[in-house]
DNA sequence: CCTCCTGATGTCATGGTGTGACATCACTGT
DNA sequence: ACAGTGATGTCACACCATGACATCAGGAGG
């Protein structure tokens, strides 16, 4: 078993990562990510459903994470206990790259369509820790708030640590926001 | 001056409204939105930005009267009883039509794209809100974390009084909610 | 009354997105 | 060798969105 051979998905997704980096995204075609990976663009769309997806693959694995990071709590921890499991494996998970988490934050910033994805894609995970919540006794309005003020700390710090020159970590920057809000 | 007649941009929002609601927002073209407006593909263009926009009409409305309502709030008042002020204004305005509101909701919640624009427009009144906040001279974290988490609140008791049986007003489902949350 | 200007709309042309239907080709098991 | 299966290519198409330019109605001012 030789060394991995990236697979269609795999290619496609940096040859758009790549080229969106150098040119920006409205102005990179999709038959321009799928000449580059050497395939055509009827293929792109077999792999993403559409051009801006490919921005997001990965992010079930983050739900799963984060899931399974508040399940995993004591079951006599509370509620905030659990979602602020949850931040933190989330945290851990995406904290390494801040170059390119830049680099993808700008392009959000300028394109309403990928910044209304992403929260898209947050407000999903929201349901879901929401769910993790419920299973635990949680009521049901209570878990949908902590649920989503937490998703919230989460977006903000992730914003907030971006924007920071020091080196504090992703997780630091989080779980002192997720304080603060439970002192207030 | 006799009775009004509606403006290109209202006639166009309307018929758009109409067949969204016959058809469904995908089944729906702009072609059709046009043709019912007495107007050409290229006027609608020239109105909304793209067909997703028409549904979003009127949201620089609500995000003057909740600024304004938390700015009329007194100086001595706290941020949660600013951001309490704005989402009473808010949930006031459009408390009125529920009917519309469900049919809208259903629409949303079945294509991401127009669910993220939703998102993307609560987003942008959760900024104006904090910088309100910041106005009275409550720290920048702070204003930002309670601002998101009165608009999170806000979004949530809109989606759980569009689903109730009963009566209550939009406001008291909020207030409610609001409520609950800070004593979390 | 005519003319000029302006704003709103129409016409035409075009590039890009996303999808259905069908063909092709490589690999796999038997 | 062969049939089946999955991945990819080819072709055709509808729709979205936008630039460039034309047209037309109505008001301002001579």
């Amino acid at each position: 078993m030789g060394r991995w051979e990236p697979d269609a998905a795999e290619r496609l997704r940096l040859a758009a990562r790549d080229l969106f980096v150098e040119q920006g995204f409205e102005e990179t075609t999709v038959a321009q990510i799928a000449e580059r990976a050497g395939l055509t663009p009827r293929t792109f769309f077999r792999y993403y459903p559409d051009k801006r997806e490919v921005l997001f693959a990965g992010s079930d694995q983050l739900e799963e994470a984060m899931a399974a990071a508040a399940r995993a709590t004591a079951p006599e921890a509370t509620a905030w206990d659990a979602v602020a499991a949850a931040l933190t494996a989330g945290a851990t998970m995406i904290g390494g790259s801040r170059a390119w988490s830049r680099q993808r934050q700008d392009m959000l910033l300028d394109h309403a369509d990928l910044q209304g994805r992403e929260l898209t894609k947050l407000a999903r995970l929201a349901t879901i820790l929401a769910g993790v919540l419920r299973e635990r006794g949680v009521a049901d309005v209570e878990a949908e708030l902590v649920a989503e003020a937490a998703l919230t700390v989460f977006r903000l710090g992730f914003a907030a640590w971006l924007e920071e020159p020091g080196d504090r970590t992703l997780a630091e920057v989080i779980g002192e926001r997720l304080d603060l809000l439970r002192r207030l």
